[in-house]
RNA sequence: GACCCCAUCGUCUAGCGGUUAGGACACUGGCCUUUCACGCCGGCAACACGGGUUCGAUCCCCGUUGGGGUCGCCA
């Protein structure tokens, strides 16, 4: 391995569910290792103890998988700058941790929690940027010390310098200057002993030899952060490139709230992974003729990172699945399309779980088909008036359709038992008879007030497709205003809890 | 609010000092067709604004406006 080689790194956090922004990473740091023989690299950033999940990194490297972006170097495959999962390089962090505190470039800080959210408060107030007030920063190392070893509880905190102005280059922008004073002590490590993403982002960086990192625009402000300390380090920084952020209709970065954004969503409407995986090629970047349709292995003939433009793409689903029409048209034979179709939802295992819902209502083969098109339907019609809970009109009926898209939303397993246990949780809580409370859903989930079994409909769908159709059915409701929602969210939480 | 980033049709984009500002999605008119879709032909539609620089600015510089992002013991 020499010095020069393009090594890439995808580096999502394990927190929710396979984001198609992070199908969009992947991709530009897929094609741009690929394009220079380099190495692509899976890094898992499981640094949030709270919020982290195995089943979410299963589900990353799923869908990462299914796109085609196979990885040369990550968690399940080794490589020779592992562990590729920060969980498993805490020592490796308190190293350079340790470091940085002998050398003055770090201290602990004892604040507590309450005294930060006050100063925060504060500052926001008064509008300046940055939020700590740097109290711990000049406690003499030896009392410092003396404090953590008689076990008080300390973050460490790196030193911020306070004058003069950061300056770094982004390879899409140029020089960006940010003033150090707009910036505060960060913290790098956390009580519970793990690092910050900003500490161990460059330490791991540094150490699997990175090159480039391409990445979301929305990490642009931390740079000098991240600058600050291969400079404590005395490390080469890699080149930076930040890619612009996927947006909404409105043009707010992309989000579930706004926009489907998991990826087994696509999946599970049945775009092609090839095409999306080419739509989102096209988010800032295309071929230098005018074809929009080209693969994988073109992206990677014809990249260069050079070329890719800054405008905020709007992730418009038209155009996707324009796409994805063609290529169910002009790259398969109908025995293909055949084979696509099975592997998607014929197989046994699915299709089976479909057929087990509807046996007892059929009379005759024939009626396989209208009794499972719910199934095999991506946004399927659904009569309004049909929509509305008994003895309410559609504002009443739409608080309680987000309330349970919220309970839904929060549902870890989304198996039928755990559905059946959350709407007789909300019967009870909205005192609303069951059978009334799930009558508006069928009409949301099929499209038919009699259907097959609702719980085990919506495990068959999956949280994404059902979710979708929920947030359907409110939008057809005529949406809430977001004064409303506002308030409904308030109540709800004082009912319900945090959600 | 402070700071950072960005700015061509509604959307994705081409353009890199001189173009009738090009293509695609969407919308739309027509042709093809047993219907629909596909396909083909056509239409609608954009350089945010104001200053410079220049013989000449969509393009370079500055400002304004607009949009976005960041301001966590989340990444």
């Amino acid at each position: 391995m020499t010095d020069n080689t393009i090594r890439t790194r995808l580096a999502p956090s394990p927190t929710g569910d396979p984001h198609v922004g992070t199908a969009y990473q992947a991709l530009f740091n897929y094609v741009w290792a690929k394009k220079n023989n380099g190495i692509f690299i899976l890094r898992i950033e499981d640094t949030d103890r709270e919020r982290s999940s195995q089943e979410s990194e299963k589900a990353i490297i799923d869908s990462l998988k299914w796109l085609g972006l196979e990885w040369d170097e990550g968690p399940d495959t080794g490589g020779s700058y592992g562990p590729y999962r920060q969980s498993e390089r805490l020592e490796i962090y308190h190293e350079y941790i340790n470091k940085l505190i002998a050398e003055g470039h770090a201290y602990p800080c004892f604040c507590s929690r309450k005294h930060l959210a006050e100063v925060r408060m504060e500052r926001q107030k008064s509008g300046s940027g940055s939020g700590y007030d740097r109290r711990c920063r000049d406690i003499p190392p030896k009392e410092a010390a003396k404090r953590v070893d008689a076990g008080e509880e300390f973050t460490v905190r790196m030193k911020v310098p306070l004058e003069g102005t950061c300056v770094f280059e982004d390879l899409l922008r140029g020089k960006i200057e940010k003033d150090w004073a707009s910036i505060d002590d960060q913290v790098i490590m956390k009580a519970d002993g793990f690092p910050t993403y900003h500490l161990a982002v460059v330490v791991d960086d540094h150490l699997m030899k990175i090159s480039h990192i391409i990445r979301g625009e929305e990490w642009i402000n931390s740079v000098p952060k991240h600058v600050l300390l291969y400079q404590f380090f005395g490390w080469e920084p890699p080149v930076f490139c930040h890619l612009p952020l996927l947006r909404n209709k409105d043009k707010s970065k992309l989000s579930k709230r706004k926009n489907p954004v998991s990826i087994n969503w696509y999946r599970k409407m049945g775009i092609l992974s090839e095409a999306l995986l080419n739509f989102a090629g096209m988010m800032g970047w295309h071929l230098s003729d005018d074809r929009e349709k080209f693969s994988l292995q073109e992206m990677i003939e014809n990249f260069r990172l050079e070329d890719i433009s800054l405008g905020g793409p709007v992730f418009d689903l038209d155009k996707l699945l324009w796409l994805n029409g063609r290529y169910i048209r002009e790259d398969f034979t109908t025995d293909e399309l055949l084979d696509r179709l099975v592997e998607w939802g014929l197989n046994r295992e699915h299709f089976g779980a479909i057929l087990e819902t509807c046996k007892g209502r059929m009379t005759c083969l024939s009626d396989w088909g209208e009794l499972t098109d719910q199934f095999f339907s991506g946004r399927i019609p659904v009569p309004k008036d049909e929509l509305l809970l008994k003895d309410m009109d559609e504002a009443q009926t739409i608080e309680v359709i987000q309330i349970i898209l919220w309970e839904l939303e929060k549902l870890d397993s989304f198996s039928k038992d755990s559905i059946y246990l959350l709407f007789k949780d909300l019967s009870e809580k909205l005192n609303i008879k069951l059978k009334y409370l799930t009558q508006p859903l069928y009409i949301a989930i099929s499209g038919k007030a009699v259907s097959t079994p609702l719980f085990d409909t919506m495990e068959i769908l999956g949280k994404d497709i059902t979710r979708a159709r929920i947030r359907y059915a409110i939008e057809e409701l005529g949406d809430l205003s977001k004064k409303k929602l506002k308030l409904l969210e308030k109540r709800y939480n004082s009912l319900f809890g945090e959600s």
